[in-house]
DNA sequence: ATTTTTGCATTGCAGTTGTATTGGGAAGCG
DNA sequence: CGCTTCCCAATACAACTGCAATGCAAAAAT
């Protein structure tokens, strides 16, 4: 065997590049010569990794999601050992949500491939284990009865102020106090 | 002047058509093409209504919006006068979230337009009134203290349900199992 | 040393994109 | 009738799209 590359270093490199430009100018913008140029390599390299547009999209897609569960694991990790319930919720969920300008890029890219996939139900198959894995999570570690309803209005809820975050209705303060007040409910 | 015609009339016209190839193919596949042939027109007959593909974005992103208060507004008015506020509220909400196919389609070119706001931050101005407006409403048909707060985690709540009702991870009553709870919660 | 496999750049191609331009037909007004 | 004003169709065009094909250099295997 000749040259030994990483293949899948350079995926990743390509798929974060393809990233850079979904948060910066939408999914339209994402084609194999702008990938490209973004990931500082040739057009022809990038057609050498993925054989198609819609491979490199499913690629992306998987990393886009691990790189969530990524998140919420780092900052799971970074309690410690039996952290409150609570506290651990309120953690994941702000971990996951896009307060920053970082994760803002990635909210904005996560919300562009989720479009995307309502209209590409084979996509949508890519994005829906992991959130249904958080519902289950979550319910653990709410208390007493109604966890699984529970949980199920937390990470709603979450969607829906990552939205409004996004989208400039609500502004990181207004929406952490709704995460707190509506944990207040669950653990009352 | 010669032949009269509705200039507003053909501009819906066509802007309908751009939302059902939306909803069908997401905002990619829209082109002036494929949007005059959805629209039974030429080519050239779209470009006589909007100058460039931009101008027919924005309009259509208005006509959803409106598309969406209308929605409510008839869902409010059905409800004959003076309705208690908590069936008010369900309503209002039932009639936002995309639990029929129709709504469905319509949910799909919203979340679309959304994302397409986040990277074209002139377009995201079209959008956010109307949110604003609806917390407001909201707010005031919620009892007792931190209306405010309780206006904004139930629209949170209600975009967080359209958005998973829209990836298939909720089925219709699921959603409307949460948003009773919060209801029930709002209201205690 | 030769062969063979792999990594990658370049180029070509057919199709689509948004937009500008042209031209003519229809319908109101004088 | 003439004529102006508007409606709309058709075409042209440069830029871009995804993809296939080609070619070549490097390096492992023999």
């Amino acid at each position: 065997m000749p040259k030994i590359v990483d293949h899948e270093a350079r995926r990743r490199l390509i798929a974060d590049a393809l990233m850079r430009v979904a948060a910066e100018q939408g999914l339209e913008a994402v084609s194999l010569r702008h990938v490209a140029t973004a990931a500082g390599v040739s057009a022809g390299m990038v057609q050498h990794y993925f054989r198609t547009k819609d491979e490199m999209m499913a690629f992306a897609i998987a990393v886009v999601s691990e790189r969530g569960e990524a998140r919420v694991g780092a900052a799971v990790a970074a309690l410690g050992d039996n952290p409150p319930p609570r506290l651990m919720l309120r953690t994941m969920i702000a971990a996951l949500l896009p307060l920053d300008e970082p994760s803002r890029a990635d909210g904005r890219v996560a919300l562009a491939f989720f479009a995307y996939a309502t209209v590409r139900p084979e996509a949508a198959a890519a994005l829906r284990p992991s959130t249904s894995q958080l519902v289950d999570f979550v319910a653990s570690l709410l208390p007493g009865p109604g966890a699984a309803d529970g949980a199920a209005s937390l990470l709603a809820l979450m969607e829906g102020l990552g939205l409004y975050l996004l989208g400039g209705q609500f502004t990181p303060v207004q929406a952490l106090a709704v995460l707190d007040a509506q944990l207040d409910h669950l653990f009352s």
